[in-house]
RNA sequence: GGGCAGAUGGCCGAGUGGCUAAAGGCGACAGACUGUAAAUCUGUUCUCUCACGAGUACGGAGGUUCGAAUCCUUCUCUGCCCA
Protein backbone atom coordinates (compact mmCIF):
# COMPACT_ATOMS: atom_id res chain seq x y z
CA UNK A 1 0.00 0.00 0.00
CA UNK A 2 1.28 3.15 -0.50
CA UNK A 3 1.40 6.75 1.33
CA UNK A 4 -1.23 8.05 0.64
CA UNK A 5 -3.32 5.05 0.22
CA UNK A 6 -2.65 3.85 3.42
CA UNK A 7 -3.41 7.77 4.82
CA UNK A 8 -6.47 7.59 3.22
CA UNK A 9 -7.38 4.50 5.14
CA UNK A 10 -6.90 5.79 8.27
CA UNK A 11 -9.00 8.81 7.06
CA UNK A 12 -5.76 11.03 7.55
CA UNK A 13 -6.67 12.85 3.99
CA UNK A 14 -8.87 16.11 4.26
CA UNK A 15 -7.78 17.69 0.88
CA UNK A 16 -4.83 16.55 -1.59
CA UNK A 17 -3.61 18.58 -4.55
CA UNK A 18 -3.78 16.60 -7.87
CA UNK A 19 -0.57 15.00 -8.15
CA UNK A 20 0.66 15.04 -4.47
CA UNK A 21 0.52 11.18 -4.84
CA UNK A 22 2.04 10.65 -7.95
CA UNK A 23 5.07 12.66 -6.80
CA UNK A 24 5.21 10.56 -3.51
CA UNK A 25 5.31 7.62 -5.35
CA UNK A 26 7.61 8.83 -8.10
CA UNK A 27 10.68 10.09 -5.38
CA UNK A 28 12.32 10.62 -2.38
CA UNK A 29 10.64 13.52 -1.26
CA UNK A 30 11.05 16.22 0.84
CA UNK A 31 7.90 17.26 2.89
CA UNK A 32 7.44 19.90 5.26
CA UNK A 33 5.18 20.54 7.95
CA UNK A 34 4.94 23.82 9.87
CA UNK A 35 4.66 24.06 13.49
CA UNK A 36 3.46 27.56 15.83
CA UNK A 37 5.70 28.48 18.58
CA UNK A 38 2.67 29.49 20.98
CA UNK A 39 3.98 27.51 24.44
CA UNK A 40 7.30 26.07 25.10
CA UNK A 41 6.18 22.49 24.57
CA UNK A 42 4.28 20.46 22.28
CA UNK A 43 0.86 19.19 23.13
CA UNK A 44 -1.25 16.12 22.02
CA UNK A 45 -2.75 18.25 19.23
CA UNK A 46 0.85 18.62 17.88
CA UNK A 47 0.90 14.34 17.46
CA UNK A 48 -0.91 14.05 14.71
CA UNK A 49 1.73 16.48 12.60
CA UNK A 50 4.44 14.65 14.30
CA UNK A 51 3.00 11.40 13.37
CA UNK A 52 2.60 12.58 9.61
CA UNK A 53 6.08 12.95 9.75
CA UNK A 54 6.94 9.95 11.39
CA UNK A 55 4.93 7.82 8.96
CA UNK A 56 6.44 9.73 5.71
CA UNK A 57 10.00 9.64 6.78
CA UNK A 58 8.70 5.41 7.53
CA UNK A 59 7.89 5.49 4.04
CA UNK A 60 11.16 6.99 2.69
CA UNK A 61 10.66 10.66 1.97
CA UNK A 62 12.44 13.20 3.75
CA UNK A 63 10.59 15.25 6.73
CA UNK A 64 11.14 18.72 7.47
CA UNK A 65 9.70 20.24 10.45
CA UNK A 66 9.54 23.59 10.38
CA UNK A 67 9.21 26.07 13.60
CA UNK A 68 7.36 29.09 13.20
CA UNK A 69 9.77 31.20 15.09
CA UNK A 70 8.87 34.38 12.18
CA UNK A 71 5.30 33.24 11.77
CA UNK A 72 4.50 32.93 15.63
CA UNK A 73 5.16 36.59 15.67
CA UNK A 74 2.30 37.43 13.23
CA UNK A 75 0.00 35.00 14.12
CA UNK A 76 -2.40 32.72 12.15
CA UNK A 77 -5.91 34.23 11.72
CA UNK A 78 -6.67 30.41 10.77
CA UNK A 79 -9.38 29.08 12.98
CA UNK A 80 -9.22 32.12 15.35
CA UNK A 81 -12.48 34.46 16.10
CA UNK A 82 -10.14 37.02 17.14
CA UNK A 83 -7.03 38.89 17.20
CA UNK A 84 -4.56 36.99 18.77
CA UNK A 85 -1.96 38.91 21.18
CA UNK A 86 1.55 38.93 19.88
CA UNK A 87 4.15 37.09 22.06
CA UNK A 88 7.05 39.00 23.01
CA UNK A 89 10.90 37.56 21.64
CA UNK A 90 12.13 36.37 24.49
CA UNK A 91 8.95 33.99 25.25
CA UNK A 92 9.09 33.16 21.35
CA UNK A 93 12.80 32.19 21.44
CA UNK A 94 11.90 29.90 24.12
CA UNK A 95 8.62 28.22 22.64
CA UNK A 96 11.06 27.66 19.88
CA UNK A 97 13.53 25.75 21.23
CA UNK A 98 11.42 24.38 23.87
CA UNK A 99 9.52 22.65 20.76
CA UNK A 100 12.63 21.99 18.92
CA UNK A 101 13.85 19.77 21.66
CA UNK A 102 10.51 17.54 21.71
CA UNK A 103 10.63 16.99 17.87
CA UNK A 104 14.29 15.49 18.29
CA UNK A 105 12.90 13.01 19.78
CA UNK A 106 10.59 11.76 16.98
CA UNK A 107 12.34 11.76 13.84
CA UNK A 108 15.85 10.22 12.42
CA UNK A 109 18.26 13.19 11.98
CA UNK A 110 20.84 11.06 10.52
CA UNK A 111 22.03 13.93 8.00
CA UNK A 112 24.06 10.42 6.12
CA UNK A 113 20.69 8.90 5.65
CA UNK A 114 19.19 10.19 1.78
CA UNK A 115 15.84 10.78 4.10
CA UNK A 116 17.31 11.95 7.29
CA UNK A 117 15.15 14.74 9.04
CA UNK A 118 15.59 18.46 9.16
CA UNK A 119 14.88 21.13 11.55
CA UNK A 120 14.34 24.97 10.34
CA UNK A 121 12.90 27.61 11.64
CA UNK A 122 11.38 30.74 9.42
CA UNK A 123 13.06 33.08 11.55
CA UNK A 124 16.21 32.52 9.71
CA UNK A 125 15.22 33.85 6.55
CA UNK A 126 12.55 36.06 7.26
CA UNK A 127 14.71 37.82 9.85
CA UNK A 128 16.05 40.28 7.28
CA UNK A 129 13.73 40.17 4.39
CA UNK A 130 13.08 44.04 4.54
CA UNK A 131 9.01 44.90 4.38
CA UNK A 132 9.65 46.73 1.24
CA UNK A 133 11.83 43.69 -0.52
CA UNK A 134 8.80 41.37 0.46
CA UNK A 135 6.09 43.66 -0.53
CA UNK A 136 7.97 44.57 -4.12
CA UNK A 137 9.26 40.54 -4.66
CA UNK A 138 6.43 38.99 -3.16
CA UNK A 139 2.97 40.58 -2.45
CA UNK A 140 2.94 41.52 -6.48
CA UNK A 141 2.43 38.30 -7.06
CA UNK A 142 -0.76 37.25 -5.38
CA UNK A 143 -3.52 39.77 -5.59
CA UNK A 144 -5.71 41.00 -3.08
CA UNK A 145 -9.09 39.41 -4.02
CA UNK A 146 -7.40 35.94 -4.07
CA UNK A 147 -5.65 36.64 -0.13
CA UNK A 148 -9.26 37.90 0.28
CA UNK A 149 -11.43 34.60 -0.66
CA UNK A 150 -9.73 32.30 2.27
CA UNK A 151 -12.21 30.88 4.66
CA UNK A 152 -9.77 32.35 7.31
CA UNK A 153 -9.73 35.90 6.20
CA UNK A 154 -13.63 35.87 5.37
CA UNK A 155 -15.02 34.42 8.80
CA UNK A 156 -12.84 37.37 10.68
CA UNK A 157 -14.28 40.23 7.74
CA UNK A 158 -16.79 40.99 10.11
CA UNK A 159 -15.28 40.81 13.72
CA UNK A 160 -12.16 42.69 12.94
CA UNK A 161 -9.27 41.13 10.99
CA UNK A 162 -5.17 43.42 11.38
CA UNK A 163 -3.49 43.89 8.14
CA UNK A 164 -0.95 41.89 10.19
CA UNK A 165 -2.93 38.36 10.73
CA UNK A 166 -4.55 39.29 7.16
CA UNK A 167 -1.03 39.11 5.61
CA UNK A 168 0.10 35.83 7.16
CA UNK A 169 -0.99 33.71 4.90
CA UNK A 170 1.78 35.60 2.69
CA UNK A 171 4.32 35.14 5.09
CA UNK A 172 3.78 31.11 5.47
CA UNK A 173 3.81 31.45 1.85
CA UNK A 174 6.81 32.12 1.30
CA UNK A 175 8.01 29.57 3.65
CA UNK A 176 6.78 26.99 1.43
CA UNK A 177 8.55 29.32 -2.00
CA UNK A 178 11.57 29.49 0.03
CA UNK A 179 11.99 25.66 0.77
CA UNK A 180 10.97 25.20 -2.21
CA UNK A 181 13.88 26.70 -3.87
CA UNK A 182 16.58 26.39 -1.54
CA UNK A 183 15.64 22.51 -0.16
CA UNK A 184 13.83 20.95 -2.93
CA UNK A 185 10.92 20.43 -0.72
CA UNK A 186 7.66 19.88 -2.68
CA UNK A 187 5.08 19.12 -0.51
CA UNK A 188 3.66 20.89 2.44
CA UNK A 189 1.47 19.09 4.62
CA UNK A 190 -0.50 20.63 8.03
CA UNK A 191 -4.11 20.65 9.73
CA UNK A 192 -7.21 21.34 7.31
CA UNK A 193 -7.67 24.70 8.72
CA UNK A 194 -3.70 25.26 6.61
CA UNK A 195 -5.19 24.69 3.28
CA UNK A 196 -5.78 28.26 2.25
CA UNK A 197 -2.03 28.75 3.45
CA UNK A 198 -0.80 26.01 2.18
CA UNK A 199 -2.34 26.97 -1.31
CA UNK A 200 -1.38 30.28 -1.09
CA UNK A 201 2.49 28.52 -1.32
CA UNK A 202 2.20 26.39 -4.20
CA UNK A 203 0.18 29.65 -5.78
CA UNK A 204 3.05 31.53 -5.30
CA UNK A 205 5.86 28.86 -6.69
CA UNK A 206 3.52 28.47 -9.49
CA UNK A 207 3.37 32.39 -10.21
CA UNK A 208 6.93 33.70 -9.05
CA UNK A 209 8.91 30.75 -10.08
CA UNK A 210 6.54 28.90 -12.72
CA UNK A 211 7.26 25.64 -10.17
CA UNK A 212 4.79 22.69 -9.10
CA UNK A 213 4.40 22.17 -5.57
CA UNK A 214 1.78 19.88 -3.88
CA UNK A 215 -0.21 19.82 -0.82
CA UNK A 216 -1.91 17.61 1.78
CA UNK A 217 -4.00 18.57 4.60
CA UNK A 218 -5.46 15.70 7.25
CA UNK A 219 -8.81 16.78 9.27
CA UNK A 220 -8.71 18.57 12.27
CA UNK A 221 -9.28 16.39 15.05
CA UNK A 222 -12.65 16.98 16.77
CA UNK A 223 -14.20 15.21 19.84
CA UNK A 224 -17.38 13.23 19.41
CA UNK A 225 -18.96 16.03 22.17
CA UNK A 226 -17.84 18.99 20.05
CA UNK A 227 -15.29 19.22 23.03
CA UNK A 228 -11.87 20.48 22.11
CA UNK A 229 -9.39 17.90 21.72
CA UNK A 230 -6.32 17.66 23.88
CA UNK A 231 -7.83 18.87 26.83
CA UNK A 232 -7.90 17.20 30.14
CA UNK A 233 -9.52 18.69 33.11
CA UNK A 234 -9.03 22.09 32.17
CA UNK A 235 -5.82 21.92 31.24
CA UNK A 236 -4.19 20.86 28.15
CA UNK A 237 -2.36 17.69 27.75
CA UNK A 238 1.08 18.54 26.93
CA UNK A 239 3.79 16.10 25.64
CA UNK A 240 6.31 17.52 28.27
CA UNK A 241 6.60 14.97 31.48
CA UNK A 242 7.16 18.01 33.89
CA UNK A 243 3.88 19.39 32.19
CA UNK A 244 1.90 16.37 31.70
CA UNK A 245 2.71 13.35 33.62
CA UNK A 246 2.97 9.74 31.71
CA UNK A 247 0.53 9.07 33.72
CA UNK A 248 -1.81 11.93 33.27
CA UNK A 249 -0.84 11.13 29.25
CA UNK A 250 -1.65 7.76 29.71
CA UNK A 251 -4.62 8.32 31.41
CA UNK A 252 -5.92 11.06 28.64
CA UNK A 253 -5.86 8.40 26.03
CA UNK A 254 -7.56 5.77 28.64
CA UNK A 255 -10.59 7.64 29.40
CA UNK A 256 -11.42 8.52 25.74
CA UNK A 257 -15.24 7.91 24.60
CA UNK A 258 -15.55 5.57 22.89
CA UNK A 259 -17.15 7.12 19.83
CA UNK A 260 -13.81 9.13 19.45
CA UNK A 261 -11.64 5.85 20.41
CA UNK A 262 -12.00 4.17 16.89
CA UNK A 263 -10.94 7.38 14.80
CA UNK A 264 -8.38 8.04 17.39
CA UNK A 265 -6.25 4.73 16.62
CA UNK A 266 -6.67 4.91 12.96
CA UNK A 267 -5.02 8.50 13.26
CA UNK A 268 -2.46 7.72 15.58
CA UNK A 269 -1.52 4.37 15.90
CA UNK A 270 1.25 2.88 13.96
CA UNK A 271 -0.04 -0.23 13.72
CA UNK A 272 -1.41 -1.58 10.02
CA UNK A 273 -4.70 -1.01 9.15
CA UNK A 274 -5.93 -4.38 9.71
CA UNK A 275 -4.40 -5.09 12.56
CA UNK A 276 -6.47 -2.14 14.00
CA UNK A 277 -9.25 -3.04 11.81
CA UNK A 278 -9.43 -6.46 14.26
CA UNK A 279 -8.96 -4.27 17.18
CA UNK A 280 -11.87 -2.76 16.51
CA UNK A 281 -14.03 -5.54 16.21
CA UNK A 282 -13.29 -6.89 19.21
CA UNK A 283 -13.66 -3.59 20.72
CA UNK A 284 -16.77 -3.01 19.31
CA UNK A 285 -18.02 -6.96 20.76
CA UNK A 286 -16.82 -5.95 24.43
CA UNK A 287 -16.40 -2.04 24.85
CA UNK A 288 -15.98 -1.77 28.57
CA UNK A 289 -12.70 -3.68 28.43
CA UNK A 290 -11.96 -0.87 26.50
CA UNK A 291 -9.22 -2.55 24.37
CA UNK A 292 -9.17 0.65 22.00
CA UNK A 293 -8.13 2.82 24.51
CA UNK A 294 -5.62 0.78 26.33
CA UNK A 295 -3.51 -0.15 23.10
CA UNK A 296 -3.81 3.61 22.02
CA UNK A 297 -2.60 4.35 25.24
CA UNK A 298 -0.09 2.06 25.62
CA UNK A 299 1.18 3.16 22.57
CA UNK A 300 1.59 6.81 22.48
CA UNK A 301 3.02 6.63 26.38
CA UNK A 302 5.61 4.75 24.89
CA UNK A 303 6.23 7.12 21.78
CA UNK A 304 6.22 10.13 23.87
CA UNK A 305 7.88 8.93 26.92
CA UNK A 306 9.10 5.33 27.52
CA UNK A 307 8.33 1.84 28.33
CA UNK A 308 9.10 2.16 32.07
CA UNK A 309 7.19 5.18 32.25
CA UNK A 310 4.26 3.22 30.66
CA UNK A 311 4.94 0.42 33.42
CA UNK A 312 4.58 3.08 36.20
CA UNK A 313 1.36 4.57 34.47
CA UNK A 314 -0.17 1.21 34.23
CA UNK A 315 0.71 0.11 37.99
CA UNK A 316 -0.70 3.69 39.38
CA UNK A 317 -3.69 3.23 37.32
CA UNK A 318 -4.66 -0.64 38.13
CA UNK A 319 -4.43 1.13 41.77
CA UNK A 320 -6.05 4.05 42.12
CA UNK A 321 -8.69 3.20 39.79
CA UNK A 322 -8.60 -0.81 40.24
CA UNK A 323 -10.77 -2.19 43.10
CA UNK A 324 -8.43 -0.96 45.62
CA UNK A 325 -9.29 -0.02 49.19
CA UNK A 326 -8.13 1.33 52.11
CA UNK A 327 -6.41 -2.47 53.17
CA UNK A 328 -4.78 -2.34 49.38
CA UNK A 329 -3.19 1.18 49.68
CA UNK A 330 -2.30 0.43 53.38
CA UNK A 331 -0.51 -2.94 52.34
CA UNK A 332 1.89 -1.10 50.42
CA UNK A 333 5.03 -0.39 51.16
CA UNK A 334 6.54 3.47 51.31
CA UNK A 335 8.55 2.97 48.42
CA UNK A 336 5.87 0.98 46.37
CA UNK A 337 3.32 4.18 47.00
CA UNK A 338 6.05 6.31 46.27
CA UNK A 339 6.31 4.44 42.94
CA UNK A 340 2.71 4.45 41.85
CA UNK A 341 2.24 7.78 43.15
CA UNK A 342 5.12 9.29 40.50
CA UNK A 343 3.19 11.47 38.40
CA UNK A 344 0.75 12.34 40.80
CA UNK A 345 0.74 15.52 42.13
CA UNK A 346 2.01 16.16 45.88
CA UNK A 347 1.33 18.65 48.58
CA UNK A 348 2.90 18.60 52.35
CA UNK A 349 1.71 19.44 55.61
CA UNK A 350 2.94 19.10 59.11
CA UNK A 351 2.41 16.12 61.17
CA UNK A 352 2.15 18.00 64.36
CA UNK A 353 -1.70 19.02 63.13
CA UNK A 354 -2.67 15.83 63.77
CA UNK A 355 -2.57 15.57 67.44
CA UNK A 356 -4.89 15.75 69.94
CA UNK A 357 -8.31 16.84 68.04
CA UNK A 358 -7.00 16.38 64.53
CA UNK A 359 -6.75 18.18 61.82
CA UNK A 360 -9.79 19.91 60.12
CA UNK A 361 -10.31 18.56 56.91
CA UNK A 362 -11.35 21.59 55.48
CA UNK A 363 -8.70 23.24 56.58
CA UNK A 364 -6.54 20.69 55.44
CA UNK A 365 -7.40 20.63 51.93
CA UNK A 366 -6.91 24.44 51.86
CA UNK A 367 -4.16 25.34 53.46
CA UNK A 368 -2.27 22.34 52.36
CA UNK A 369 -3.18 23.37 48.76
CA UNK A 370 -5.51 20.55 47.09
CA UNK A 371 -8.27 23.06 46.57
CA UNK A 372 -7.42 27.17 46.11
CA UNK A 373 -9.63 28.02 49.29
CA UNK A 374 -11.68 26.42 52.13
CA UNK A 375 -15.03 27.74 50.51
CA UNK A 376 -13.85 25.70 47.55
CA UNK A 377 -12.67 22.48 49.80
CA UNK A 378 -16.25 22.73 51.30
CA UNK A 379 -18.28 22.89 47.81
CA UNK A 380 -16.60 19.88 47.22
CA UNK A 381 -16.92 18.06 50.27
CA UNK A 382 -20.80 19.02 50.54
CA UNK A 383 -21.27 17.50 46.90
CA UNK A 384 -19.48 14.51 48.08
CA UNK A 385 -16.23 15.15 45.67
CA UNK A 386 -13.60 13.89 48.16
CA UNK A 387 -12.19 10.77 49.54
CA UNK A 388 -9.40 10.48 51.63
CA UNK A 389 -7.13 6.79 51.04
CA UNK A 390 -10.64 5.97 48.78
CA UNK A 391 -12.87 6.25 51.48
CA UNK A 392 -15.19 9.62 50.85
CA UNK A 393 -15.48 12.51 53.43
CA UNK A 394 -18.92 12.42 54.56
CA UNK A 395 -18.87 15.71 56.23
CA UNK A 396 -17.31 19.38 56.15
CA UNK A 397 -16.60 18.87 60.27
CA UNK A 398 -14.59 16.05 59.59
CA UNK A 399 -11.60 15.23 61.44
CA UNK A 400 -7.91 13.70 59.87
CA UNK A 401 -5.75 12.07 62.95
CA UNK A 402 -2.47 9.94 62.61
CA UNK A 403 -4.82 6.82 62.03
CA UNK A 404 -5.54 7.86 58.46
CA UNK A 405 -1.99 7.98 57.45
CA UNK A 406 -0.43 5.45 55.50
CA UNK A 407 2.93 4.57 55.91
CA UNK A 408 2.87 6.65 58.99
CA UNK A 409 3.76 9.60 56.44
CA UNK A 410 0.88 9.73 53.30
CA UNK A 411 -3.01 10.52 52.76
CA UNK A 412 -4.63 9.97 49.27
CA UNK A 413 -6.26 12.67 48.37
CA UNK A 414 -8.80 12.52 45.85
CA UNK A 415 -11.37 15.19 44.14
CA UNK A 416 -13.88 13.13 41.87
CA UNK A 417 -13.15 10.16 40.15
CA UNK A 418 -9.64 10.89 38.88
CA UNK A 419 -7.85 13.74 40.20
CA UNK A 420 -5.45 12.45 42.99
CA UNK A 421 -3.26 14.22 45.33
CA UNK A 422 -0.43 12.75 47.42
CA UNK A 423 -0.27 14.87 51.26
CA UNK A 424 2.99 14.10 52.75
CA UNK A 425 2.97 14.55 56.21
CA UNK A 426 6.43 15.77 58.13
C1' G B 1 -13.15 63.45 9.07
C1' G B 2 -18.91 62.66 9.48
C1' G B 3 -23.17 59.50 10.88
C1' C B 4 -24.99 55.08 13.36
C1' A B 5 -24.68 50.85 16.57
C1' G B 6 -22.26 48.56 20.45
C1' A B 7 -18.78 47.20 25.05
C1' U B 8 -22.51 42.96 31.01
C1' G B 9 -19.73 37.19 34.81
C1' G B 10 -14.95 31.77 31.14
C1' C B 11 -18.22 32.52 26.49
C1' C B 12 -23.10 33.89 24.36
C1' G B 13 -26.91 36.89 26.05
C1' A B 14 -31.26 39.36 29.09
C1' G B 15 -31.56 43.48 31.99
C1' U B 16 -33.10 51.06 30.99
C1' G B 17 -32.98 54.05 38.65
C1' G B 18 -34.04 50.29 44.27
C1' C B 19 -37.11 43.50 44.24
C1' U B 20 -29.80 42.58 40.62
C1' A B 21 -24.10 39.05 42.51
C1' A B 22 -27.29 40.33 37.79
C1' A B 23 -32.67 35.86 33.98
C1' G B 24 -31.58 32.18 30.30
C1' G B 25 -28.20 29.27 27.47
C1' C B 26 -23.30 27.18 26.71
C1' G B 27 -18.99 25.65 28.94
C1' A B 28 -16.61 23.91 33.42
C1' C B 29 -16.51 21.04 38.13
C1' A B 30 -18.95 17.39 41.22
C1' G B 31 -22.83 13.41 42.43
C1' A B 32 -26.08 9.19 40.75
C1' C B 33 -26.06 5.44 36.83
C1' U B 34 -21.93 2.84 34.17
C1' G B 35 -17.18 0.44 31.61
C1' U B 36 -12.09 5.54 34.71
C1' A B 37 -17.39 5.43 28.22
C1' A B 38 -21.64 7.91 26.04
C1' A B 39 -26.53 9.52 26.98
C1' U B 40 -29.62 11.03 31.02
C1' C B 41 -30.91 13.12 35.71
C1' U B 42 -29.16 16.19 40.08
C1' G B 43 -26.05 19.84 42.49
C1' U B 44 -22.30 23.80 42.16
C1' U B 45 -20.29 27.72 39.20
C1' C B 46 -17.23 36.26 41.48
C1' U B 47 -13.97 36.19 46.15
C1' C B 48 -13.66 35.34 51.52
C1' U B 49 -16.76 33.04 55.40
C1' C B 50 -19.12 26.85 59.40
C1' A B 51 -22.78 30.46 59.23
C1' C B 52 -24.87 35.25 59.78
C1' G B 53 -22.50 38.23 56.63
C1' A B 54 -18.72 41.07 54.12
C1' G B 55 -15.97 42.58 49.85
C1' U B 56 -15.41 43.31 44.69
C1' A B 57 -18.12 43.55 39.77
C1' C B 58 -21.64 45.28 34.31
C1' G B 59 -15.07 48.99 28.91
C1' G B 60 -12.00 53.52 31.83
C1' A B 61 -12.54 58.17 34.54
C1' G B 62 -15.75 61.70 36.61
C1' G B 63 -20.78 63.39 37.87
C1' U B 64 -26.39 63.39 39.15
C1' U B 65 -29.15 60.67 43.09
C1' C B 66 -30.87 58.61 49.62
C1' G B 67 -29.75 54.73 45.88
C1' A B 68 -26.71 53.61 39.21
C1' A B 69 -25.26 47.86 35.02
C1' U B 70 -29.32 51.23 34.24
C1' C B 71 -29.33 58.79 33.84
C1' C B 72 -25.41 62.76 32.39
C1' U B 73 -20.19 64.20 30.79
C1' U B 74 -15.80 62.56 28.89
C1' C B 75 -12.19 59.05 27.28
C1' U B 76 -10.83 54.26 25.11
C1' C B 77 -11.98 50.26 22.00
C1' U B 78 -15.02 47.48 18.22
C1' G B 79 -18.40 46.94 14.11
C1' C B 80 -21.43 49.16 10.14
C1' C B 81 -22.38 53.20 6.65
C1' C B 82 -20.71 57.87 4.19
C1' A B 83 -16.41 60.88 2.59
Amino acid sequence: MNLIAELRARNLVQDIMPGTEEQLNKETTSVYIGFDPTADSLHVGSLLPITLLMRLQRAGHKPYALIGGATGMIGDPSGKSAERNLLDMETLQKNCEGQRKQLEKFLDFDQNKPNGAVMVNNYDWLKDYTFLEFIRDIGKHITISYMMSKDSVQKRLETGLSFTEFSYQLIQGFDFYHLYNNNNVKVQMGGADQWGNIVTGTELIRRKGGGEAFAMTAPLITKSDGSKFGKSEGGNVWLDATRTSPYQFYQFWLKLPDADAERMVYYFSFRSVEEITDLVKEHQAAPHLRKLQKSLAEELTVLVHSEDDLAFAQKASDILFGQSTVDALRSLSEKQLLEVMEGVPQVTASKDALQNEGLDVLNFLAESGVFPSKGEARKMVQNGGVSINKEKVTGIDHKLNSTHLLNDRYMLVQRGKSNYTLAIFN
